[in-house]
DNA sequence: AACTAGCTCAACCGCATTCCT
DNA sequence: TAGGAATGCGGTTGAGCTAGT
């Protein structure tokens, strides 16, 4: 097997961030942008490992990084684009402007199941249950273009409304491309837009 | 005031994927 | 083309906070 990407020297530290070591991790990337993570830390003087630094620079220390509460438009869109991409964050989170995976993911798993599941729908897979029954409002997992633009373009119109039950949308669900086809550019985990093949 | 249970979210871990030689 | 290195992703953990008793 691997060996993993962070060699454990020893004196590597855990846990969280200190003032000091975000501002210097602040300061080494405004110095010499994203460079390789694996040597970042040694380069800017900090005991982590390049993953700690990639994920505590993503997740907070971005300049256009948009914390504070999810707005009511934001937790619709979440809920429709899990329907549709079903566990995918970091594709989830490219349709929210600032907000990063780790975060919708948290706020999924803390919020947005809970509030799914007083509405009667199952978080999982986005089946309404009416007298005991179970009827699918959305094929999680599987999405077309225009099912996410639909989706995503629901920001604007939605607000007013609150959440609709998924079943209002009448989108039409089917597979992305599969991997085999892609490249590196436009890799779907990868990109705010990611692209999707249309069947009409 | 002290204790406990539940909740939130920052951070870690392991695996998958992509990149590079 | 193969294999190792680097990066990215999603699941999970646990420390700290808050509400309830």
């Amino acid at each position: 097997m691997r060996s993993p990407c962070c060699v454990n020297r020893g004196n590597n530290n855990k846990g969280a961030w200190s003032k000091e070591e975000d501002q210097k991790l602040i300061d080494y990337i405004r110095a010499h942008g994203r460079v390789c993570w694996r040597s970042l830390p040694e380069a800017a003087g900090l005991l982590r490992c390049g993953k700690s630094c990639r994920l505590r620079w993503i997740n907070y220390l971005r300049p256009d990084v948009k914390r504070g509460r999810f707005e009511e438009d934001e937790e619709d869109l979440i809920i429709k684009l899990h329907a549709l991409l079903g566990n995918r964050w970091s594709l989830i989170a490219g349709r929210l402007p600032g907000r990063t995976d780790n975060e919708v993911k948290n706020y999924w798993n803390s919020h947005l199941r809970k509030k799914l599941a007083s509405m009667g729908i199952d978080p999982d897979n986005h089946r309404v249950i009416h007298n005991g029954r179970l009827h699918r409002s959305h094929s999680s997992g599987n999405a077309t273009r225009s099912s996410i633009d639909d989706a995503t373009n629901g920001l604007q119109n939605n607000s007013k409304n609150g959440f609709r039950d998924a079943d209002d949308l009448n989108l039409d669900l089917t597979i992305s491309l599969p991997s085999s086809q892609r490249t590196g550019s436009d890799h779907l985990q990868n990109t705010a837009s990611p692209t999707l093949l249309l069947f009409p």
